[in-house]
DNA sequence: AATCATATTGACATTGGTGTTAATATGGCA
DNA sequence: TGCCATATTAACACCAATGTCAATATGATT
């Protein structure tokens, strides 16, 4: 009477999958009910385990929370790399790029967490982010015909424009565009114009 | 030897003086700390009153979370709607329009307010944003010298470009334009250069 | 001055999140 | 199969934040 195998009391998972189901289930926590749903016994719960597990793998709360913040700045820099590596093999229009970053923002959940570390004051764990960013100008720019400081600088501001609206559009972004009648797409319309105007400017000096 | 009027134990405000106080002092808070460090105690110790007091005014933690949000959003519209008569009697500048909104964001804290209404769920707060910004596209519209649905549309775009980077610069700016070798002054003067494109583009048609 | 409404306080109870520990089950390995 | 490292759990103590309440001080009004 107690051989059913569907009533396991325990699953002993690895130590790496036990970090990555609470760390998938803490960030779902964090999408659906924001900072404050996200305690060691909701994850647990939601991750099929003992609050005491949680911590018996992270450490502490406070940890669990670096750990979050880490892979979802590393699955963030993981998307940019992946646009660069496209943008250097095929052409990648301007859309293309607005939709890669946009998507990495607001279906990764990147906004939201992104916010969340700016409002915990734990702007230092975005570090990782630097790199992936300049790889990303760098990609860009090595695709110009017309390479010199200046193309350079622009192709900064470009995703320094595009990161500003692909994090604000992930965050606020609905509300926004509802309250000024604009479309789902209309963020990425506009991004994607304005980017095209500064990719295609390398002709023309100054502005 | 008890007569120090510095000394005094209690020091009664009418209700909304002490609401008020209880408000700025939470701003504070949540500007300087984040969400987690506004709590009763350290609102009420930093307003000068126990932390029993601010209920007794609010009600109950949540509705002072309300009230904060409440405020935060009425001084961003009050901000915006000072943009809204100021292009009416100046020229008002491209440069002007990105400055007063943009510090509404960042100096205001609105920014910060913003994201953290939207990581609670909260985003039904926003809602008396909305007039606001459909008074500022009326405001802009109107001193456009060839007025259209076509005209119209566009400035409602340059406005939601506008207020996504406010917001994001504000939260998230300070990292980003650092890692991209930015100054203070690029988001700026990027979205002043985009705003000045949208405005001056009314003799073309199309784009 | 006496009265009164109420802003204010301190002490208490309660709840929920965090962290600890000892005991237990699990899966790999010899 | 038996052993062992460790993932896992339940029960506990702890603390911080929330909320309640009775008592008190304060400023205004009469």
């Amino acid at each position: 009477m107690s051989s059913d195998p569907s009533l396991t009391k325990r699953r002993k998972r690895s130590s790496e999958e036990a970090r990555e189901e609470a760390l998938n289930a803490a960030r779902d926590l964090l999408l659906s009910g924001g900072p404050a749903a996200v305690t060691l016994a909701a994850v647990g719960k939601a991750a099929g385990m003992s609050h005491g597990n949680v911590i018996h793998h992270f450490g502490s709360a406070g940890e669990l929370q670096t750990a979050l913040m880490g892979r979802m700045v590393k699955d963030l820099s993981a998307v940019l790399a992946g646009a660069v590596s496209l943008i250097r093999t095929d052409e990648a229009a301007p859309r293309q790029l607005t939709d890669i970053v946009f998507d990495a923002f607001d279906e990764g959940g990147a906004g939201y967490l992104a916010a969340w570390i700016m409002l915990a004051n734990a702007g230092a764990q975005l570090e990782p982010v630097r790199e992936a960013l300049h790889d990303l100008v760098e990609a860009v720019y090595q695709e110009l015909p017309e390479r010199d400081d200046d193309a350079r600088n622009r192709i900064s501001r470009a995703i320094l424009l595009l990161a500003l609206c692909a994090f604000g559009d992930s965050v606020i972004g609905a509300p926004l565009r509802d309250m000024l009648g604009a479309g789902n797409e209309a963020s990425r319309e506009l991004v994607t114009g304005v980017l095209t105007d500064f990719l295609a400017r390398e002709t023309v000096s100054g502005g």
